[in-house]
Formats: C-alpha cells, structure tokens, sequence
RNA sequence: GGGCCUGUAGCUCAGUUGGUUAGAGCAGAGCGCUCAUAACGCUUUGGUCGCAGGUUCGAGUCCUGCCGGGCCUACCA
C-alpha cells in the first residue's frame, strides 16, 4: 500500500474565494486524494487558512473587529465552503495555530543555529497616521515616468515600469490616505537562501517530471540577475507569530513577528500535528519525519502559478537549512489562473463566481465537473455560463444521469426494482469488458500523473461506452424474444452504475454517493479485476431507481446568473 | 526592459523523441433507436496547425524573425 502526503496550498484568510482559487490548488488536491483512497492507499490530506500579513490585518480593521475574531471566524466560514465543495480534508488547520506558532520559532532557531540568517538594517516607509511600516504597494503616488497619479509602490499599473517606493512623487498611504509618510529604519532577519543555491538547484534539476510551469518558475528565480537572493522572513506587524529562536527570546526582533510566507508552508507540517492533537490521527511524525517512517511517504503540493517560487526554493530552504530529516516534496503540481467571461476573477470587483455563491445555485457536483475537466493546466483558461451550460447538461445530465436513468426504469418496468437472473454474457459484454478495462487503465494513467483534463475525458468516454453497449445490444426489442438475455444485459447495466460511481467519485463524490446507494450496496472497492467487479450486483438484490442525478441548466438560468456576476457582489468579504 | 507560457476545425482542447490522408468533445448536417432527463447510437461537413523565412527526404512538431493573448519579475499573499 502506498502512502500519500497531499498539502493544498493554504488560502489567504481574508474573504471568500471565487471559483479561480478552488481550482488552482484545492479542487484538484482534493481529486487526486480522493482518487488515491479511492486505489485503497493510506492518504493524509492537509489544508488550513493562511492567517498572516497585512490584507488580514487591514480586512479585519475593515470588519470592525479584532484580528484575531475576524481569523476565527473567516475560517469557519472558509471550512464550511470547503464541506460544501465535499474538500476531503483530513484535518483543515489554522496557520495561526500554536503548533504553528512552536514550530515555526523551532525552524527559525535551527536555520539560525546553521548560520543561514542575517541581521539586515534597512529603511522603510512608516506612517504615523495607520501606525504601522507599510509594503511598498501599499504606498500610492504619482509614476516618475508617465505621470500616472495612482502609481503602486511596487509598480506603476499604467506604464507597468517597476518602482521603488521613494521613487514616487506625492507618496500616500494606499490605507489611509496620509502622506504623512517617514522613512525609518528597522531590522529584519533574512534567510540566506544565497548560500543554498547550488542544493537547491541539484534538487530541481533532478525533478524532470515535474510541470514545466514549475521547474521553469523555479530556475527563473535561481538564475534571475545576480541567482538566488536572501530574503526577508519577518515583519513590523502585531498579528503573526512572534519572532523567537525556539523557546528563547530573540534579543532585539521583540516586537517583530515572521513573515507570512515564512510560516505558511511551516504550517504543512504543523498541521499534521493539529490532525493528531484534534484527536483525528496519530504519529503525524510517520508522514513527515523520514527518521520515523516518512521515508515511503510520496508528498504531492497542488498550488497556483503565484505561489511556485516559495513551494520550489523558499520553503525547501527552510528545510534543508534546518538539517533536520523533513520529509521534502516529491511532485508539484502547478496551475495557470481561470478568467471569468472575457475578464479576470476579481475580489474587489465583486466580478465572477465565489465559493459561496456557487453552491448557492448549484449542486457542488455540478462546479467540480466543470472546473475538473477544465482546469487550467496547460495555459490559462475561461469560464463561461456557455461552456459551463454545455458541459453539464450533455456530459452530466445526458451521458452519465440519463444512462442511469434509462437503466434503472427499464429494469423496473420489466424486471422490477431487483438485479434480474438468468441469461449469460456472449460476445458482445466481452468485448464490452475488453473496451472498458482499456479505458479504466488511461483513466488510471492520468489520475496517477494527475493530468486533470485528460482523466475527466477519459472518465466521460467510459460512461459513453454505457450508452454504446445498451444502443448495440437493444435490451427493449431483446426483451421481446428472449427475456433471459435482456436480464443478464440489464444486470451488466446495473453493474456498471456501480463501476462508475466508484470511478467516479473523485469529480463528482456526492452523484457518486447517490449511484451505490440507489444500487443498495457500499462496496467501493476499486475495479482492478473488470469482469469480476462486474458480478458484485448479484441477481435478486434490490435497488432504487434514484431521482434525476442532474437536472439541466436552463438558458434562461444561464442569462440570470451572466447578468447577476458581471460585476459589484453585493455580499462583502 | 528581461524571462516564461500560449496561439491547432465556429467553441473547448489532444497531438508523444519531426514520419504515411492532423484528432476528440461540443455546436451544425444526415440516418437510426424509442428503454431514458426530446435523452442515446451511427455516419458526416468544418483546419494553407498565428504570419514569414530556414533546416530536413519529410515540420503542427526543430531554428530565426515578426504579430496576438497571458503570467512572473523577489515588501500582496
């Protein structure tokens, strides 16, 4: 049996997030564990909320409330979104969590210990006004080059020319307004990734399966300008956790907590001991220490496109600089970003689907399906009412719901609601289990190499072959002549509503649910053996003819929604 | 500016190390079936593979240039 670590990246915690983020790590996290659980191998699937940095900060302040309430409850409201979505998390933890917070000052303690961090003085923008040091996009002014008046401090979004905040003319607080702006110096400790260059890139270059989207960002960072840089891992901020080396105090960084990016992919590994100290599993060390049994762990991180630099060299850094035996990850599945009807999904717009608003209007099923078999893995790609409207109705509804349909009322109508007996299988169920373990076999092969699209396609062709073999074979006129040979077709039939809810139920687990419970059986034991799985349903045991599996989008549904998510979402977040 | 990704039928996408008439699903057309959510099956019409050169016996695939779309560029996360 296999071992499966599977980490999705973490979602900020500050507001809902739209169907571009579900896609982008956690939706197709959450098919590929289900799918290995689904093979019978042992799966430990982590997620949490990243609860750090200023947007927090600033987004509870908007809220009226105390950062660390407005955390609390964003993160309900994001587990709940998640259950909805059926995100099998094994344990959904809190960047914030005190696991985090010991193991995070553990981790800062060794790299310190290994000589990996600097001391750095350095000067930035604080304002009195928003009593606080701001980042440099948080600071707005007018481009020295092209004039524009609401240039970022990073960037100017007009003539896209990179910027140094100081470089602005008329500089303000992006917050607050003020341009009571000073320049003050303060200290931070940076990780000497620099020095780990030449381990890190050995360790990319072997990775030659990996996506091309995330060796190419990583050695992009590797080689870019002067190679590798340092980087600062702390922040002037009052949420966070504080700077520490282990247990010990850290003279001089006192009012200083660690970066987010820092501590969130820490919290990988602190989550696993949240899912222990929440009573849920035990030895959290097995999956992650390769000292104590990790060493047959293969550990898979799904994530965005943004987030590959701090998966491929920051975090890795981290880990390596400790030289402690962390379990490092073995594949990275890397995403492109999902636009929204000719434009990008857009939070402080209110433009697109959010995760809310989706199941509001449809089943979880329905979305996975879509955003599964059109994941944006080899470019971006783009969601339209349109396309979702196709893909639904005919591989949802017509393919999959209505063979079930077909299947279950024939037999009641002429057999009633039990598996029929009598007749055997000839030549063309053969040929039938010959097709179909071809299939299941490319279907295999995709979900192992997680090649989204093709496993969704490869899945829609098995149940088409459903249709195939019930149009060839005719049970309706065969009935006619001869009624035992219509019984043992239908029984296949049958048998195969049990096949495809079990292939099926990484999409769409809760219409997969449904099939075998309509089958009355709960035996999701993968169909190594084709013809043998195809003999579970035995003649004489009962079933359910179940309620429509999907029902149809309407265009007039379809004109409803494109107008009600053109733009201003009226719910905040 | 630099780097990366991407441009294949009306739409969404496959096309392995260059190798015979470029594929799939949807949409369109025709035929069939009537068990079923007017669903299903079969057949079929669509492409000078962004443009222009080059390498090669042979290029969607490799090289160069150009055009279009997108992302990243280290203090948002």
């Amino acid at each position: 049996m296999q071992r499966h670590l599977i980490t999705s990246a973490i979602p900020y915690i500050n507001g809902v997030k739209h169907l571009g983020n579900l896609i982008g790590s956690q939706l197709p996290a959450d098919l590929y564990a289900r799918y290995q659980r689904g093979r019978g191998n042992e799966v430990l699937f982590l997620c949490a909320t990243d609860e750090h940095g200023t947007p927090a900060e600033l987004a509870a302040a908007k809220a009226g409330q105390n950062i660390s309430d407005y955390c609390k409850e964003m993160h309900e409201v994001q587990a709940k979104l998640a259950e909805g979505f059926c995100l099998s998390f094994d344990h959904f933890g809190r960047s914030s969590s005190q696991e985090n917070h010991k193991l995070t000052q553990h981790f800062a303690g060794q790299l310190e210990a290994a000589g990996l961090i600097d001391e750095v003085r350095e000067t930035q923008i604080y304002s009195h006004v928003d009593e606080r040091f701001l980042p440099d996009r948080y600071i707005e002014g007018t481009c020295p080059e092209c004039g524009f008046e609401d240039a970022r401090g990073d960037q100017c979004d007009n003539c896209t020319k990179q910027l140094d905040p100081t470089d602005l003319i008329n500089p303000r607080s992006s917050i607050s307004g003020t341009s009571e702006l000073e320049r003050r110096e303060t200290k931070h400790l940076y990780l000497c990734q620099s020095n780990m260059k030449k381990k890190l890139e050995d360790w990319i270059d072997g990775k030659t399966d990996w996506p091309i989207l995330t060796t190419s960002i990583a050695k992009k960072w590797l080689n870019d300008g002067d190679g590798l840089q340092d980087r600062g891992i702390t922040r002037d901020l009052d949420w966070g956790i504080p700077v520490k080396k282990g247990d010990n105090a850290w003279p001089g960084m006192e009012e200083k907590v660690f970066y987010v990016w820092f501590d969130a992919p820490i919290e990988y590994i602190a989550c696993a001991q949240e899912w222990v100290n929440s009573g849920k599993g035990k030895h959290w060390e097995s999956w992650w220490r390769t000292d104590q049994g990790a060493d047959d762990v293969t550990y898979t991180q799904f994530m965005g496109k943004d987030n590959v630099p701090f998966h491929t060299l920051s975090f890795p850094a981290t880990i390596l600089g400790s030289g402690e035996p962390w379990k490092l990850v073995d594949y990275i599945k890397s995403f492109n970003y999902l636009n929204y009807d000719g434009g990008q999904f857009s939070t402080s717009r209110g433009r697109g689907v959010f995760m809310d608003d989706a199941l509001d209007i449809l089943p979880a099923d329905y979305w996975r399906w879509w955003l599964l078999s059109h994941a944006p893995e080899s470019s971006d790609a783009e969601f339209t009412w349109d396309n979702f409207q196709g893909s639904v109705n005919k591989d949802l509804a017509d393919v999959l719901g209505n063979f079930v349909s077909r299947v279950t009322k024939f037999c009641r109508s002429k057999f009633g609601e039990e598996i029929p007996s009598g007749g055997d299988y000839g030549a063309a169920e053969h040929s039938l289990f010959e097709n179909l373990t071809a299939q299941i076999r490319a279907y295999e092969k995709y979900m192992e190499s997680i090649e989204i699209r093709k496993a969704a396609s490869e899945l829609r062709s098995i149940w088409a072959l459903g249709n195939e073999y019930l149009q060839s074979s005719a049970p309706w006129s065969v009935y006619k002549e001869d009624e035992k040979k219509a019984a043992a077709q239908i029984r296949l039939a049958l048998n195969l509503i049990r096949i495809y809810a079990i292939l099926s139920r990484p999409f769409i687990p809760n219409a997969a649910e449904k099939l075998m419970t309509a089958m009355q059986c709960d035996d999701w034991s993968w169909p190594k053996n084709l013809e043998e799985a195809l003999n579970k349903l035995m003649a004489g045991s009962e079933f359910i003819v179940p309620e429509v599996l999907f029902q149809k989008i309407s265009d007039e549904e379809c004109e409803n929604w494109q107008s009600q998510f053109s733009g201003t979402r009226s719910k905040g977040d």
